[in-house]
DNA sequence: CTATCATTCAAACTATCGCTTGAATGACCT
DNA sequence: AGGTCATTCAAGCGATAGTTTGAATGATAG
């Protein structure tokens, strides 16, 4: 007794839906967004048991979001596809339109404050040619050494703290971090704002950026 | 114990995907694609019973993809937002592009044959302007009365069959029906093919054409 | 060939899902 | 008010998901 076409179909969309609609799974796919990443460190990064993050990772193999190689006793993860970004942003958006409590973990993340609407990536990029912007990459050392947007400074919020003093008042300010799902950008705008600096968003993260063919800089 | 607000939010969009993570779900969001409904509506296209017709309503509307309102004694459903129509068409994308048995079950529908590339909404549009098209609309005559593209003829794929000697052989047929997720369309593509007809299929359905500000007609 | 190390598998437990059945709610109609 | 009808709730079932623990696999290094 064979299903029909159409239920066969809907039962595949929905295993990629099923892939996507468990929190660990989602800030996996996240870490593989920006690039390719073994069982212990994608592990390490989401604080996930190295049992528990292998078998999200099968799960989300199952649904084809990601394939694997070996590298030698390591096996390397990575997005089987980039349209995965988009459908992941899409779910965010989604969520923020719809959501009641997306919008209010947001607006906490502010401050309470009014957060001023993002920069797109193609102002930045318009920005970083006449060298009118300074930008902030606001993720962990690792990440910012594996590549970053070219002229970008590295501070985790914790640094930033430190750095506020150097920042001229005056210049604009772009935060980015891993992606839409990512709160450090958030965090660390508002609390630059609060010092009063001219801080904004950029749109999306490194991984929309490269996806977009504009330029990474790379440490070593 | 407070959870972090990244988690928070992770929790919120995974709540969203596992709202699409049900076959029968993802066929109710395509039924109200076509407009609002009711309850028992809602059942007996997607042969859900009605208790559990109304079940999958209360999660999706916990994610907040569907909003009801009464009327009378029956309590209609409505998408709460169009871009959840773009979410599910990513959704199929992906799968699509990763899952190799989304492939076969569509070649399955056209026969094995290769189907053509689909029409767009736009070019659909400026044929219809010059009328050099026919056009199909292969939902059933509830639906079709409910609204459909201008001049579209409307056939089930069964009375598509008595159909078939009054097209003529040299006219280019375009069919459409419900959406991205519809397997009508497909199949009356095939069968019109099969007998030498020059047949393609819409991008996308009506609810895609009617979100893109696009003209409808209506019975009565 | 053996030891080592990263990853996966297996088993167990609790929690939740999807579906069915039958009762309860709540708005309309007379 | 009482009856009627559409919808929802509640309870129960088997199946599956998410997590932990500990053992098994499989490739590399000596």
């Amino acid at each position: 007794m064979s299903i029909s076409p159409k239920t066969a179909l809907l039962e595949e969309y929905a295993l990629v839906a099923r892939a996507l609609s468990a929190p660990a799974r989602l800030s996996l796919l996240e870490q593989l967004a920006q690039g390719e990443r073994g069982v212990e460190a994608l592990a390490e990064k989401t604080g996930l048991t190295i049992a528990n993050c292998s078998q999200h990772l099968q799960q989300l193999r199952r649904a084809a979001l990601v394939t694997s190689r070996r590298d030698g006793k390591a096996v390397i993860y990575r997005l089987t596809d980039a349209k995965t970004l988009t459908l992941m942003d899409m779910l965010r958006v989604v969520a923020e339109r719809n959501l009641a409590k997306v919008e209010r973990i947001l607006r906490g993340l502010s401050g309470g404050e009014e957060a001023p609407e993002p920069v797109s990536r193609a102002d930045l990029a318009a920005r970083l040619a006449e060298g009118s912007v300074t930008v902030l990459d606001v993720r962990p050392a690792d990440e910012y050494a594996t590549g970053h947007i070219p002229g970008a400074l590295n501070a985790t919020l914790a640094e930033l703290q430190q750095m506020l003093p150097t920042l001229a008042a005056g210049a604009e300010i772009v935060a980015y971090c891993r992606g839409p799902y990512c709160v450090y950008a958030h965090q660390a705008v508002a609390a630059l704002r609060r010092h009063g600096l001219n801080a904004r968003r950029l749109e999306g993260g490194l991984p929309e950026w490269r996806e977009e063919g504009r330029q990474i800089a790379r440490i070593g």
